[in-house]
DNA sequence: AATTATACATCGAATATCGATATATGTCAA
DNA sequence: TTGACATATATCGATATTCGATGTATAATT
């Protein structure tokens, strides 16, 4: 993450939430995924990704699947209701944030236009 | 900062240098315009400030000079040109991030509006 | 005289993230 | 067929950010 590392903290259990909203993913997946998607500005690392993966099972807001793949075997993460609620959560305080620092930066907010 | 902590991690000092490239400032006055033009969304801490403040001198983005001020010494920061460009380069850092953060949760972004 | 508000400051704890490292299997080219 | 590379999951220690707690000092208020 290098230069952006201070920016994303915090919001990659949002983003993972997000990703895994629409499909169950495994790991390596997730993180093709959130890169191509962001054009390469979000490249979450393994060693932040499993730990973070495995906090969100604790917590009840993910759960998870062995199935095998060409012989290698893949943990899929799937998102619950809780997670899902979670995420909601998430999204309106991203939102929020990201106004008010727009604001404070005198940039344009997305309300205004 | 409690729930939205992890929001503002990283932001901090482009908040801080962006309140400074309008007038010089005093630590709790920092703390509190910060709380006001962002209805009480960004709630500094003390324990945040200072060290973050010392750092920016420290790397040359700001300076400071004492005043007294109905008796009481007050510490005012003022940004430097380098602390100008600097900032410059965090709001740039700060827009790409939150479009991309906005794309991926399916928000439209500013430069489509 | 005591309490509250203002103001600056530091320290330790908690948290987030990453680089390095480890393990195991499949694929592909020499 | 063997060595290199890609895929895949995982852990650990180091670093950075932030905050709560705590401390000091003065001015204003009651």
């Amino acid at each position: 993450m290098t230069v952006n590392r201070n920016l994303v903290s915090g919001n990659t259990s949002m983003l993972l939430l997000r990703l895994l909203s629409e499909k169950d993913m495994y790991g390596y997946e997730m993180i093709d995924t959130l890169s191509k998607r962001s054009n390469n500005i979000f490249e979450l690392k393994v060693g932040s990704l499993y730990p973070l993966l495995h906090s969100l099972v604790k917590e009840g807001y993910l759960k998870s699947f062995d199935e095998q793949a060409n012989g290698k075997l893949r943990k899929y993460y799937q998102i619950t209701e809780s997670g899902e609620r979670y995420l909601g959560k998430l999204i309106e305080e991203w939102v929020a944030h990201a106004d008010a620092v727009d604001m404070m930066i005198g940039r344009r907010m997305r309300s205004e236009c």
